[in-house]
DNA sequence: CTTGAAAGTCAACAGGTGTTGACAAAGGGA
DNA sequence: TCCCTTTGTCAACACCTGTTGACTTTCAAG
């Protein structure tokens, strides 16, 4: 079957694998979950419908494979508190402008559970025990709240498309951006009633 | 047909009509556009779903009805710039707990236009003008991000409920929020490359 | 009571959905 | 060559969607 037993080879399946998987995820990015259709998706693949479900088994599956990808952050161990704020703001702005997975994990959020869960992975999951690292009271709570602003401008910038933000300069955004997030993880947290 | 003409009597559609409505508002909430069907809403009012269309005339239409609520905000006219972030705070957590019409919105402005264009609405069309009272500078780009803050704090505590969000006391989410929301009003824009 | 409009019920339509299984074309190993 | 795995095609399935039209019930005005 293959040229040489060991080796890894690229098997004819793995291209049209790889293009149902960007037809999806555009399309999952596009019009959410409910709205892609699996004929759509094999449309822009030019595919047939029923090759999705021989390589993806469902919808559903599909769409877990289209939402997974590599958001591990980078180490932030050695960046003082005070800059990460910049700093975490410019990287999510690359990385949210790099490809549309995070968009396609936004737009589904709303009505997928799967995507809600993988969305509070990179937050709750990822950056909280960053935080925790640099030894933030709270970490969890400032999590949240720079994710609320991350999510937030997102929304604004690459969904709802709201005119000032959504052509605002990069430069600017991170002018804006960045104070916000670095009073979350600074600040000190405000006494409760 | 009615015991006084010229009186303002309420017809026994009218409360049809409402539970219709209610019902809708509360379908289209919590399951988004798509999945809130006719049939799921019509079942919720205890009624048909033919009377869905006779009174509404449409799904799109329907949920036009049902997105549609009074959303004008108070006047700050006279509210000094500095505490006005606070009191904007504390304004939107307010309508965002009482009704869950804003939650409608939030929900549904990720697949639907309509929704879109009535959320602007909110921001652009009726934030902005007020701060152009205040005669602050880029009106329109301190109200995006004004919304940006607010409706990703929404979606993290009302849509995706994110642990340390949602159940975050109304006073700490003042606390926290308020300062932010200041700074974009206030704070001198960032110089432009 | 009679009449007729309003309010509600029922069954069906046309179209789209995810999903399945039976079948046909490659395409290389023996 | 034959054979068998891989890859792709086709048509259909069962179900759900918004929407429609014909029908019955309610109920107050005459």
């Amino acid at each position: 079957m293959l040229a040489y037993a060991g080796d890894m080879v690229e098997k004819k399946s793995d291209r049209t694998r790889a293009a149902i998987l960007a037809a999806a995820r555009e399309r999952f990015g596009a019009d959410g979950y409910e709205r892609a259709t699996i004929r759509a998706i094999a449309a822009d693949a030019a595919i047939d419908p029923a090759m999705v479900m021989r390589y993806y088994g469902s919808k559903e599956k599909l769409f877990a494979a289209a939402a997974e990808f590599d958001i591990r952050l980078p180490d932030f161990g050695d960046v003082p508190l005070e800059s990460l704020g910049e700093v975490l703001a410019r990287h999510f702005l690359e990385r949210w402008e790099a490809d549309d997975s995070l968009r396609v994990l936004l737009r589904t959020a709303v009505t997928n559970e799967v995507a809600v869960e993988r969305m509070r992975g990179i937050f709750a999951a990822q950056l909280a025990p960053t935080l925790r690292v640099q030894a933030v009271d709270q970490p969890d709570v400032r999590a949240g709240l720079v994710a609320s602003q991350v999510l937030g401008f997102a929304l604004c910038r690459y969904i709802l498309g709201f005119p000032p933000i959504a052509t605002m300069p990069d430069d600017e955004v991170v002018a804006w951006l960045g104070p916000t997030l670095a009073r979350y993880l600074t600040a000190p947290a405000p006494s409760q009633v």
